[in-house]
RNA sequence: GCUUCAGUAGCUCAGUUGGUUAGAGCACCUGACUGUUAAUCAGGGGGUCGUUGGUUCAAGCCCAUCCUGAAGCG
């Protein structure tokens, strides 16, 4: 049994639990930091481990796929020696960068035809062909390839978009079954829920995703567009249906209140950008609201950036200082607000873990979400 | 003292044969960012165009004057 539920709120749907991993156990709910080529940008393996104590980490399929290249991460022997983290990896399967980075893409039944963004050079991925990348890679969790739709796409398009994804989740799925891990430990499979902001789709999809059977599963194609209401909703209509035993994750989401509200529904492992990229950008999360280190307020206020914070920098780094980093253009600045996101994430998600297993997770979320929302 | 060149936004500078509310980059202030092509992107405030006078329908631009700075010559 890769996962392990534990215990689940009693006024909703928020569960605890545990992943295992031959890498190490995954407690849930978590946030997952993004490292799309093999590192978290800005944040050492030892500020990731030792302070923030991230769990488990993301690699992107189709960035390390581009830069360093298969053959090289083969030959490191997979992306946990390549890189130096020894807690598990999920890979995303670049279906995202494929459709909603690249411009210069074709769709067919065979697969995706896409241009490197680095030097123009044309390439194809296949459900089957990702599945053997992320078993180069040597994720602990691979996604299979799916088609994220963007979220204006009308039912139509929807609907043989969500066909598509479907059919690719067979091929993927196949070809993880008859393949092996190249290093000798275990990788889970993860299909992906799609179907837009369209209920019966998303039912279906959610269906066809149950019936797998997969270690995990996956709800993608949400916070690209359209209001976090009906994000909400779809998720509530995917976690009618799919299994409870099975740990599920949302994918790219999101702000704080976003993940509180999904792991209010039923989300057990969530992934975003947002507290590193928006920290390189000058925005700090705190359990009290968003500052934006740029702003001249900050300038004089001497006060640490978190006194009670759970990372060292929260508690070291002044406000008023880190303001001057900003300014100044300092590397450090960006570090700095970086691990202060990420520790806050982290702590987040470990208190919502312990409010659930206390049974008072519903009201405690409630309170949290009007805090976190506030501008400071 | 003479000659030449230069004075336009906080800084560095554009500014056509004179022709609408004088522009850029940086700086400053403020937003945005959701499975990372992002130390990125967008917006805003800010100018008696060195001074005074003249020519002209109209002057940052032409003429004179003075002020300031740089270079060269005595």
């Amino acid at each position: 049994m890769k996962f392990q539920l534990q215990a689940t709120d009693p006024a909703g749907k928020a569960r605890a639990g545990v992943f295992h991993t031959d890498h190490g156990d995954v407690p849930t709910p978590i946030f997952m930091p993004v490292g799309t080529l093999g590192s978290v940008k800005g944040v050492h393996i030892h500020e990731l481990r030792d302070d923030i104590d991230a769990k488990i980490i993301l690699g992107n399929t189709y960035h390390l796929y581009l830069r360093p290249g298969i053959d090289i991460l083969r030959k490191a022997g997979g992306l946990h020696r390549f890189n130096g983290w020894d807690r598990p990896i999920l890979t995303d399967s670049g279906g995202f960068q494929v459709f909603s980075l690249s411009s210069n893409r074709k769709l067919t039944e065979e697969g995706a035809h896409f241009r490197s963004h680095i030097d123009g050079s044309r390439h194809l991925f296949t459900p089957e062909g990702v599945v053997d990348i992320e078993r180069a890679i040597g994720a602990d969790i691979m996604m299979a390839l799916d088609e994220c739709p963007p979220g204006t796409s009308d039912y139509t398009y929807a609907r043989r978009s969500l066909d598509l994804t479907h059919r690719w989740l067979d091929r993927g799925w196949r070809r993880y079954k008859e393949t092996e891990p190249l290093y000798g430990y275990y990788q889970s499979y993860f299909p992906i829920v799609q179907g837009c902001t369209y209920p019966d789709l998303r039912r279906e999809s959610a269906m066809r995703i149950a019936e797998l059977g997969a270690d995990g599963n996956a709800i993608g194609g949400l916070a690209v567009g359209e209001p976090a209401e009906v994000m909400y909703d779809m998720i509530e209509v995917v976690n009618e249906i799919l299994p409870t035993d099975r740990p599920r994750y949302l994918m790219g989401v999101g702000t704080p209140a976003n993940i509180l509200e999904a792991i209010d529904r039923g989300v057990d492992m969530m992934d975003c950008v947002m507290p590193t990229r928006n920290g390189r950008n000058g925005m700090l999360f705190t359990p009290d609201g968003i500052m934006n280190m740029r702003n001249k307020k900050w300038a004089d206020d001497f006060s640490p950036i978190q006194p009670d914070g759970p990372s060292i920098v929260d508690r070291v780094y002044t406000r008023a200082y880190l303001r001057h980093l900003f300014i100044a253009g300092e590397l450090l600045a960006m570090q700095i607000a970086s691990i202060h996101n990420l520790a806050f994430y982290l702590w987040l998600v470990r208190e919502a873990r312990r409010h659930i297993i206390e049974g008072d997770f519903h009201s405690w979320k409630t309170m949290m979400v009007e805090r976190v929302t506030r501008r400071l």
